[in-house]
DNA sequence: TTGAGCGTTTGATCTAAATCAATTCAAGTG
DNA sequence: CACTTGAATTGATTTAGATCAAACGCTCAA
């Protein structure tokens, strides 16, 4: 883990999804002001630890993270991934302590915002307020939109398909994905057996709807990827 | 539905759990003022629907509501339940129509703010601003914690114990619970089938962990009823 | 280059919970 | 008050997906 002093965030490619969405250009300074010092992490580096005291949010610049949480039974359970442009730590506000711990999955740079400096500063610039409310209110609906999809199968569906999305939206491809995280944890992610991942995903090929090598991911039919999630998600 | 015009947030009994919390009583007024002629519902009644335009944010005075969600198939997913002093609508905010269709279990009473009115308002008193905040990352939180669940018991459990805790965090009873919805609603929204949910509450008063007649509910062993949940809940 | 150690795949078996099918119960209505 | 209707229970059967078990294939380090 190394620090960089340089940040921008009117230089980030990912200013238009991220908090600075909005901010006028007299005001993105004051954001860049509050944005401590990037950290750039490897893989399987620890970042936060599940109960340690919430003070910080933070925002994928590169890469990506997991966040994962430990039960009382020390059962492990991986709340989801995250991307360039998504916040990290919403859910610690409440709690005042973060509820599972973030892991980087590859090499990956993650921006600094002190929490209670935000809230402040977002008084005082009201599309910096708006863009934090929509960020938390997409974050719920993030959470519910996979409670509602039954089957292994609509299930798998819906996070690639949804991966897919989200890769498109930051200007990546939809089609060619790139999987950092292991079947495990997308099996754990969606609770069922790694090895009903697997199937699937030898299912999904054999309907070529899609094409997967290791850890590379072609979607060559995702009209019909779509279909598999029970049409659930847009 | 009938209108009351008469609303005070200073004398409700949900003061400190709902959006008031915190806010001084020289800023308990202008915060009253938003608030919108409270609307009294009957059983049934349909007060949101889903991917109407978003304006309104709500609080539960009273009573008990579910959120549904009627997905493309036209299959019914149960989002949840909201119990007096919870803020519906959060989910809302980023897609900018409401995601979920809103229905009244009981008779019941619900607060309108006009979502707008209340975030510029939120900027000049920062207890409010920081409630706002707190009140997302609960909703944050809530949704994820069921999903690290896994067998049926233990969602069941879970979803009994998150009830008896709302209850009591609200001054009502811990261990005397009034079911307002069905068995198939409880199903549906822990996903799983009504047939379930029967057997396993038969299974848990056999156990003397609760009893159970028709939509009245005894808690008789806490502790009991905890470890079900596979500890996996505060 | 070889071997160790994950991660992944594939196959066989088992089981929790769904589905199907009836019956019972409760609350409201003409 | 009987009658209807939706909710809840109970039992029998089926099945999706878990678990168990083994083999395979990368990747990295010595």
């Amino acid at each position: 883990m190394t620090s960089v002093p340089q940040h921008s965030c009117s230089n980030c490619s990912m200013r238009e999804i991220c908090l600075p969405m909005g901010v006028g250009k007299q005001d993105i300074d004051r954001l860049e002001n509050l944005v401590q010092n990037s950290k750039i992490h490897h893989q399987n580096d620890v970042v936060i630890r599940q109960d340690d005291a919430f003070h910080t949010l933070y925002a994928v610049k590169s890469g990506m993270y997991k966040s994962v949480k430990l039960n009382s039974d020390g059962e492990e359970y991986v709340v989801g991934f995250h991307l360039p442009g998504e916040i990290i730590g919403l859910d610690a506000i409440y709690p005042e302590v973060y509820t599972s711990s973030l892991i980087a999955l590859t090499n990956s740079v993650l921006c600094q915002l002190d929490y209670e400096q935000l809230v402040t500063l977002s008084a005082s610039i009201a599309p910096l307020q708006h863009q934090l409310m929509r960020l938390s209110s997409k974050e719920i609906n993030t959470t519910q939109a996979f409670q509602s999809t039954q089957t292994a199968e609509q299930k798998l569906a819906s996070f690639i398909h949804n991966l897919a999305i989200r890769n498109e939206v930051r200007g990546f491809s939809a089609t060619e994905l790139h999987l950092a995280m292991t079947r495990q944890d997308i099996a754990n992610h969606l609770g069922m057996a790694a090895e009903t991942v697997s199937r699937l995903l030898k299912q999904f090929q054999g309907r070529d709807v899609l094409d997967i090598k290791h850890r590379e991911m072609s979607i060559l039919d995702p009209a019909g990827l779509l279909l598999l999630t029970g049409c659930a998600h847009s």
